[in-house]
DNA sequence: AGTGATTGCTAAATCGCGTTAGCAAAGTCA
DNA sequence: TGACTTTGCTAACGCGATTTAGCAATCACT
């Protein structure tokens, strides 16, 4: 383990104090009139030697550690957390920031623990990303004006970053009227406004915008079955019960793409076939949708843009005060072959 | 924002020195005979105040900064990463370390750059996570003993941990033969030793110990369909190309579970059944091989126990000096439904 | 020659904490 | 009473950088 080179030590080796090394290195010098020669024998040694500036001993100074908290309620279920990080990870690399990760499995205490631990070391902002959640407060133990929400709509006013579900909600619905389809079966939610599973952001706002786009078109919901959890076997047992009924050559709108790959099941072992006997459309684009057979057409969560976005904001707002908002980022459409036209 | 409570506001609310302050909240206070009375002021003033070290600070002093660095080529892709970070993470901050996390998507510029981020922030330790490499070296720029690999083999003696692939090759033999197979095909490498896709660990590993449990009992692979990538595609095409020479009743080891899955489908559209038609076996235990009907029978990557084992290297080294070494990690079998024994 | 401005650089304080060395007061002992 | 020990606490330095205030030497001008 070399020994650090320090400051101090390209001063000396350079003849100059602290100081002056300093400043040239931050490139003040002509600011402050350092002669050129000096200047050149700094950056010369400093480049000699290796120098490089200790972060931990700015950061003490300034008070800033040039440093992200990202702390969610799961990393590894879903995708989701994974490319969340990816785009937060990126963009804060790009502006000269770290991030610490941390997991809280959804216990608000360990949680607790984490802002503190993330407080203690300087952390400039926090972003907290939420899985399960459908509103939270902003966690105590830190300037809440340092802190993102990620997936969760906040309580009291305070920044935000979810995915559109409510258009994307809308646009499942025109997307089937589009093709003629007029009878619409919910999978996994619905037929009521408030038959949804647990608390979360995707939902009830899914659910919300494909009611209100039904209700526009003068429809409602074929069928609706709402299931407790979005997993392959309660599609798969939801699309056994529509099957069921008897109803052939309409649409289905699933409520995430783990339901409607157990639709799928269903259909293929009834020896029926997507999108001939059901258009099936779905939210979510799991990493699973594109390997299915005809490849599943779905709205995809903006993971990647979700986690940029919320450092963009974080990074932003230490420049400019703004009014806390939630914004909404939009969920592409991904157009594969599981929608075709009503049957005749 | 408020401003944060240092110790000197402690010790000034305490009426005593920071110096005494300080031995009293480092639960020193006895051994340097601070009275009871000082002591019990001292820490109420503190819970008061909501006195929290500045670990900054303590970082610049002591030189460690309780904080591991993890670096991976990819945090999205395969929910490998995931997994891995959150048993990394976990440990870690039991032991009251934090994690920085960085990507490099495979980008040896971009890996050199992370590297001296975290080094200019003082880590302790980094884990370097691979998902393409067999082998690779120790990043430079950092002390290599405070390295540990992940899911890649040192090029120099270097500690490492890895999923023990070539038991799990092994193993996957066994089962079938212990099933009563004889004729086993092999879907994404092989039949030859060299017959591998790219330079991943997984592959060749999981091949030699295919091809060496065989052996063993005297067998070759029945047949050996090399796939470039991994994906379901391309399990797919292998397993028609396998279905076309008219076997049936036999069984099939995958490279992976998206071959897996791949070669499901095209069982499945031929018409004919697992595990009654092909028994098939694989690695990973993608979240996918629990959905399928039937489930997969696969060997677990031990995902968790691998970032977690990597922590525990990097901090127990910290204290006893070993020789580098390559920890393999087991591959349990989850036992589901897609292995029967051969057709009579 | 004397005053003032400019040039080129540095000493010292600061951030928040830990640690070493040591000091004053009280107590103990002969 | 004087020498020594114990008790209870603190001053001061260092970690590695930045920043403020300022100093000595040179130059410009009247």
């Amino acid at each position: 383990m070399h020994k650090r080179v320090t400051l101090a030590d390209v001063a000396n080796a350079a003849g100059v104090s602290r100081t002056t090394a300093s400043l040239v290195l931050s490139d003040r010098g002509d600011e402050l009139r350092i002669s050129e020669a000096s200047q050149q024998r700094v950056r010369r040694v400093a480049a000699e030697l290796g120098y490089r500036p200790n972060v931990i001993s700015t950061n003490l100074r300034s008070g800033s550690s040039q440093t992200i908290g990202f702390i969610s309620d799961t990393v590894a279920t879903s995708q989701l957390a994974g490319d969340m990080i990816k785009g937060a990870l990126e963009h804060a690399h790009r502006n000269g920031y770290m991030l610490f990760i941390g997991e809280t499995e959804g216990d608000l205490d360990e949680e607790r623990r984490l802002v503190q631990a993330m407080v203690d070391r300087q952390v400039d902002g926090l972003i907290v990303a939420s899985m399960f959640t459908l509103e939270r407060s902003v966690p105590a133990g830190i300037d809440p004006g340092a802190v993102v929400l990620l997936n969760a709509l906040p309580e009291a006013p305070a920044d935000a970053v979810i995915p559109d579900e409510y258009a994307a909600g809308r646009a499942a619905v025109e997307t089937l009227l589009a093709r003629g389809h007029t009878r619409v079966h919910l999978l996994g939610a619905g037929p009521g406004r408030t038959d949804v599973p647990g608390q979360t952001v995707a939902g009830s706002e899914r659910l919300g915008g494909i009611l209100d786009a039904l209700s526009d078109a003068g429809l409602e919901p074929a069928s609706g079955r709402l299931a407790r959890v979005w997993l392959p076997e309660d599609g798969f047992a939801a699309m056994r019960d529509l099957l069921d009924t008897g109803v052939r050559g309409e649409a289905v709108i699933a409520f995430n793409d783990r339901l409607a790959f157990g639709a799928y099941q269903a259909v293929q072992e009834a020896g029926l076939r997507i999108p001939d006997d059901f258009s099936i459309i779905s939210f979510d684009d799991h990493q699973l949708a594109g390997w299915l057979h005809p490849a599943l057409t779905t709205f995809a969560l903006p993971h990647y843009d979700l986690g940029r976005r919320a450092v963009e904001i974080l990074l932003a707002r230490a420049d400019t005060r703004r009014e806390p908002a939630v914004e909404r980022l939009p969920m592409p459409l991904r157009v594969r072959g599981s929608v075709a036209a009503p049957r005749a």
